[in-house]
DNA sequence: TCCCTTGCTTTAATCGTTTAAAGTAATAAC
DNA sequence: GTTATTACTTTAAACGATTAAAGCAAGGGA
């Protein structure tokens, strides 16, 4: 069975391929085509199944209403709500997406970039890895569309949507002092990005104002490519100082999953030993013998905004919008009353 | 700054957009271009920073170098497993992959698959969901390269790559046997999915073999739709018989997880009063008090096959493959000794 | 001198669409 | 009875690449 194109469909009928495109297109109207032909050529899409090819469509219209998306790791859990979510609200828009997972890896980032680049796809949805910085700048220098999602470079302008990880771990924080612990670890990752680092302000500024005398030791950085060893040797750290912590705030999903692992193996009692509060949610929270309080991101809304962020940005309204939302405290039993 | 193209680097180089086009595309020396154009053009290339329209090398070629996916649920494990596998065999192959998920819905698979045939993808990865047969039908009909994965339908002869849940289910079966349960709880989806009664007969067979009298009440049909309801109610029934199970069975990850949810919430030991045994791996085990014992799926070479038998066929090696893979059973501790 | 190679380059058709612009009847206006 | 208008329809040039086929010098053989 050969591909049938607006030429079957013209000779079929007897007409020239324009008229077709017209009908097809619902230019039927306005380009005055006779209702006797419009039906005709209707009548015979359906007959031949016509299906237009994309290909062609795009190259002629410089648009192939596709967005690509960059995640750090399909095996996040915010990845996988994330795509969920910009896959549904674009085909709400008609578009299409194109997906590709960077693995937190600089190379491979800049490579999924590029194939989607030279794919044509309208516009880019990001989420940049560390020291992506100059393939940023590469895009606004090319002025390709883009958005930035989830993680930002304070010192580069761009389009971006992010939570207001700030405020989040501030709140977090505050949550656990009205709770009344007094010494509050933070594991987090050692890193350069942005909104890791805002999780640590956030931490530090709400003990602060929480009249808690910070002690050096309560935050830990892990290194990402230790992750297992460094966790344990950090929960090692809190768990045995001479004023052991009370509390322990993990800033991403990951780390909590690692964390309460060998808390499990430990034997410590959660949250009658030490509590636990944790960035993001994860699917293995719900099988924990105690639910994990933890901040919610609040993917919907954030895929929704970066797809409708760039869509203005594709249709060329010269915008420049910085979205920051709120994550939800959801409270489970891992934190001490 | 606008789109280079052909045209651009051969009046930067003096030349015709032949020229430029054999030397790009590595057929200089066939072509027998002068060394010093080819070297011009390669510089100008550089220079001008050229990407070739994929978009209209398509259009020309009949070939788009994609191939789609249609997975069944993004959110389910096997999804991102077998996602990110195909993904890496299709990057070694060069090619890109288009996806989109169905979220187990007879409408949205086929308008994804139309969408990624409107695309001309060069072929189709497909999980399929119920009822989705004339889907396929349609699909050998149009001649369009497709392969199944993880699921199929005996009823069509299909190129398929999927586990051997017969003997999956069949072995797993065995081992509960052998650890010494005499009443073994089998706990399914009510579907006519075929990959899914084949583990009812894998487990069935394997009861008998074992000189086991099965009681209709151990195998338990779960609506999907009303999921967790059907569970808590299919558990209350297993583990209130006049003689209740010793063991439990699920048939998938999704059950298992909120199997062992209602199991937590009853205060059910795990293995003390029932042991538990799972299909599929999940993230949501990793936390659980006990490790859970369950069967692994190899997404991996799942993944391979399945871009390799593709591959094959959209380079028209007329083929019919059915591969059967086996799982590995990951003996945790949820299981009595 | 004429023709045939050889070595290199250009011309032009093509892929399947879109869409200005031009073409063509039939009817209306003067 | 011309000319204008209306109501359609077709022509043909794009879009950016690929690639047969044709073109064109310069050198070699007769």
């Amino acid at each position: 069975m050969k591909k049938v194109g607006l030429k079957d469909i013209a000779e079929h009928v007897g007409v020239s391929i324009a008229l077709v495109s017209y009908v097809l297109n619902g230019q039927a109207e306005i380009k005055q085509v006779s209702k006797e032909n419009a039906e005709k050529i209707k009548k015979a899409a359906e007959l031949l199944n016509y299906r237009p090819n994309q290909i062609a469509k795009s190259l002629k219209m410089h648009k192939t209403h596709t967005i690509g998306l960059v995640v750090a790791d399909i095996n996040y859990r915010y990845s996988t709500g994330i795509t969920r979510a910009i896959e549904a609200e674009a085909k709400k828009k008609n578009y299409t997406v194109l997906f590709g997972s960077s693995n937190e890896n600089e190379e491979t980032f800049a490579e999924l970039v590029d194939v989607l680049i030279n794919r044509q796809v309208d516009g880019l949805i990001l989420v940049p890895v560390e020291n992506s910085q100059e393939q940023i700048r590469m895009l606004q220098k090319a002025e390709i569309p883009f958005v930035l999602i989830d993680r930002n470079f304070p010192e580069i302008k761009t389009n971006h949507i992010a939570l207001d990880n700030y405020k989040a771990a501030y709140t977090a924080t505050e949550y656990l002092i009205k709770q009344g612990h007094k010494r509050i670890a933070f594991v987090n990752y050692k890193t350069t990005l942005f909104h890791l680092q805002e999780r640590d302000r956030g931490y530090l500024d709400a003990l602060k104002n929480g009249n808690i005398d910070f002690n050096a030791d309560w935050l830990q950085e892990v290194n990402s490519n230790n992750r297992t060893a460094d966790i344990q040797q950090s929960l090692d750290v809190i768990l045995n100082l001479s004023e052991p912590c009370d509390a322990v705030f993990f800033a991403t999903d990951t780390l909590s999953i690692n964390g309460l692992k060998y808390l499990n193996q430990l034997k410590t009692k959660i949250p009658g030993e030490i509590s636990v509060l944790s960035f993001d949610e994860s699917e293995a929270f719900e099988l924990f013998y105690c639910p994990v309080t933890h901040l919610r991101q609040p993917v919907e809304a954030m895929g929704k905004a970066a797809v409708d962020t760039l869509l203005e940005l594709i249709n060329h309204y010269k915008i420049s919008k910085q979205v920051s939302l709120m994550s939800d405290l959801v409270v489970g039993q891992s934190c001490r009353e």
